[in-house]
DNA sequence: CTTAGCACTCATTACTTACGAGTGCTAATA
DNA sequence: TATTAGCACTCGTAAGTAATGAGTGCTAAG
C-alpha cells in the first residue's frame, strides 16, 4: 500500500514530466513540490517507489519517469476527484438530429478535438449487433442504373449505386422496398429471412434480381459496421515526444488505416463515461507511446465513441475538460451550423 | 542552346541522383555515362550547365544537383519518348458506372496509386461551372427530418439529413421533387431560378419550407464543389528526402487540407494526358521539394484528376508508367469488385 | 526517520582532428 | 581547339577527446 507522501511524489514526478518533459530529479520536488523534505529523503522515497514499479530511470544516476503504472495512479486520482457533471454521460441522444446527420456531426466533432486539444481528435460509431432499419428506398437514375439508400435506425445512411438488368421494372423494386419499410424497425436478420420468403415466393420471376438487390443491401449493412473519423493530424508535428520519426510512425500508421484503429476502439467501449487507456495500456503494439481519452455513449443499437489520442506524455487535464467541453457543446449546437 | 552531350549530361546527373539521392561527380559521370569522356572533360560541362541553371552545388567542391530546371528537361524528354498509349487519354468515361459509383472508384484508385507508386496517390473531382442534376428526391425520414438526396451527371452522390417543419407534408415535397426532376438535365442556375418562380407561384402557402429546401439543395450544389481522396500517406516515410521532420510537415499539412490541395490540383487541371509539376513550378509555398504527376480527363461537366505526389527527387519513370497503368486498369475493371 | 556530504555515473556539448570525395585551374597533349 | 592528367584546395562527415553538470546511492551524524 501507498503512504500518504509516496502518492505525492508519484503524482509530483508525473505532474512535473508532464510539463517539462525531462527527468525529474530529486532536488527539484524538494524545491517545487514537497517543500517541508530534503532531497535525500525524497531520494530514498523515489527508490522505493521504483522498486514498487511506479517510477523508473532511463539509465543509472538520471531522474526518474513514470511508469504506465505512475500514470495510471495520476490519472485514476484525477478522475476520482472531477465532479460528477463533467464525467460525459449520455451524451449522444444529442447528435442524431444534427443538421448534417450523425455522421457531419462526428466528422466536425472530431476535427474540434483535435483543433481544442492540440492532439488528434477522433469519432466512431458503430453499429452494435442488432441493425435496425429505419427506411430504405430505390431510386431510378437511369434505364440501367438505380441508387439503393438505407437509413437506419440512428440516423446513419448508406446509398449506393447497383447497376440492374433492364428486366427488373421501377416498379418491382418499389414493390421490394415497400415491404421492406413494413418490416422497418425490426432486427435486420429477421427482416432479411423475411426477405427471402418474400422473394423467393411472391417475386418468384425476378427471383435473381431481387436477391441482388438483397446482397447489396446486406453488404452494406455488414461492410461498414464501424464508421471512423479523425480531426487534423498535424498537431502531432508540435508534440515533443514524436519528434523522432520512428515514433510518429508508428502512431500515424495506426491513425491512416481505420479498421485498425476501429477496432481498437471498440474494444474500450467502456460503460458511458470518460476513460483512459495509457501506453501499454493499449493492445496495439505501435500505440506503447500513446495514451486516449475516450468517451462512449451508446443509443438505439449504435454506439459512439468520441475521444483524443495524443502521446502518454499528454496533458490529461487539460484533454479531459477538452473532451467534456466538446460533449456538452454538442448537445447545445444541436441543429445549429 | 543545348549540346547533344551537354543534354546527355543534364539526363546523367538528374538519372544518377534520384537513384543515389547523393550530389553527383565528374568521376562518376565519367565512369558509368559518359565513358567516353575524362572526369576533367565533364568537369568543364558541368561549370556550364551550372552557370545555364540546369545544375547546381550545394557547397564548394561538391558534386552536382539538378535544379528544377534540369528536372523538367529530364521530365520533358522521358515524356516526348513516352509511346503515345502511354500519355492517359480519356479514361474518366470508364469511371461513371463504377460499382461504388464515381466516388467509390475514385477512393479506390487513389489507394492503388499509393500502393503502386510508394509515394501518395491523389484524386479529385471537380464540377465545372454548370452543373446538371440527374434526380432529386425527398425521402421522408420520420415526422420532423427528411433525406434530400442529389445524383448529378457524373454519377455523383449526395445525401443531407433536413429537418422540417412538420406543416410540409409529403405530398408537397414530392410535388417539388417532380418539378426539379422535369427540369433534369438543364444546368442548375436555369433550374433554380424557374423554382424561385414556381415556389412563389404555386406553392405560395408553402412558400417559406420550399425555399429552405431550395436552399438547401443549393449549398449542397456549391458547397462540395470539388471531392478530394488521399491514399495512404504511410508511405512517406520511407522517402529518404522526408526524413527530415520539417520536409514531412510540410507536405502533410497540405495532403490533410482538402481545400487547399484540391485548389492547387484544380489550377493543374491542364489538357487531356499526363502532366508533371515539379518543385517550385507548384503553387503552393510548402511544396516546393515536391513534385506531382497529375492526369485529368473531363466529362459531361465534371473534371476528374488522378495523380501521385511526391519528392523532387521522385522515380518519374515508375511513376508515370504507374499512373498509366491505373487509368487503364479502372477501364477494365469497371463494375467488378 | 531525516538529512548533509561525498564519490561516482553518464548523457550532452563543444572542440579538435583526420579523411576523402570533388572541385577549379594549369599545362601538356593530340 | 578540344581533351586530359596533375595538383592544390575546399569543405562536409565521422571519429575521438575532454569538460560540464545534473542526479544518484550510500554513509554517517543529528
Amino acid at each position: 500500500m501507498l503512504t500518504e507522501r509516496q502518492l505525492e511524489v508519484i503524482l509530483s514526478v508525473v505532474h512535473e514530466f508532464i510539463e517539462s518533459g525531462e527527468e525529474v530529479g530529486s532536488r527539484t520536488l524538494s524545491k517545487r513540490y514537497l517543500k517541508g523534505r530534503s532531497a535525500a529523503t525524497i531520494r530514498n522515497e523515489m527508490a522505493d517507489l521504483e522498486e514498487m514499479g511506479y517510477l523508473m530511470q532511463p539509465y543509472t544516476s538520471a531522474g526518474r519517469v513514470p511508469t504506465t503504472r505512475g500514470y495510471r495512479i495520476f490519472v485514476d486520482t484525477m478522475l476520482q476527484r472531477l465532479p460528477h457533471s463533467e464525467r460525459g454521460h449520455g451524451w449522444i441522444k444529442h447528435l442524431e438530429a444534427h443538421r448534417d446527420g450523425l455522421r457531419g456531426a462526428l466528422s466536425k466533432a472530431s476535427e474540434m478535438l483535435s483543433q481544442l486539444s492540440n492532439y488528434v481528435g477522433m469519432a466512431a460509431v458503430t453499429q452494435l449487433e442488432q441493425i435496425h432499419l429505419r427506411k430504405i428506398d430505390f431510386i431510378r437514375v437511369d434505364s440501367a442504373h438505380f441508387l439503393l439508400l438505407v437509413v437506419l435506425e440512428g440516423g446513419i445512411v448508406h446509398h449506393r449505386m447497383i447497376t440492374m438488368p433492364c428486366d427488373l421494372s421501377q416498379d418491382i423494386l418499389e414493390d421490394l422496398a415497400r415491404k421492406i419499410n413494413t418490416l422497418a424497425g425490426y432486427e435486420w436478420k429477421e427482416v432479411r429471412e423475411a426477405l427471402r420468403n418474400y422473394i423467393s415466393g411472391e417475386l418468384g420471376r425476378y427471383a435473381d434480381s431481387c436477391g441482388r438487390a438483397l446482397a447489396e443491401l446486406d453488404a452494406i449493412l455488414a461492410g461498414e459496421r464501424t464508421k471512423l473519423y479523425t480531426g487534423s493530424m498535424s498537431n502531432l508535428f508540435d508534440v515533443p515526444d514524436f519528434q523522432d520519426i520512428g515514433k510518429f510512425r508508428a502512431l500515424f500508421s495506426i491513425l491512416e488505416q481505420e479498421s485498425e484503429l476501429a477496432n481498437l476502439l471498440d474494444q474500450y467501449g467502456m460503460k458511458d463515461g470518460i476513460g483512459v487507456v495509457i501506453g501499454e495500456e493499449n493492445a496495439a503494439p505501435g500505440l506503447q507511446n500513446c495514451s486516449m481519452v475516450l468517451s462512449s455513449s451508446s443509443d438505439e443499437g449504435t454506439r459512439t465513441i468520441l475521444g483524443v489520442i495524443g502521446p502518454k506524455r499528454m496533458n490529461y487535464e487539460r484533454v479531459i475538460s477538452v473532451l467534456d467541453r466538446v460533449l456538452r457543446d454538442m448537445g447545445d449546437a444541436e441543429g445549429d451550423e
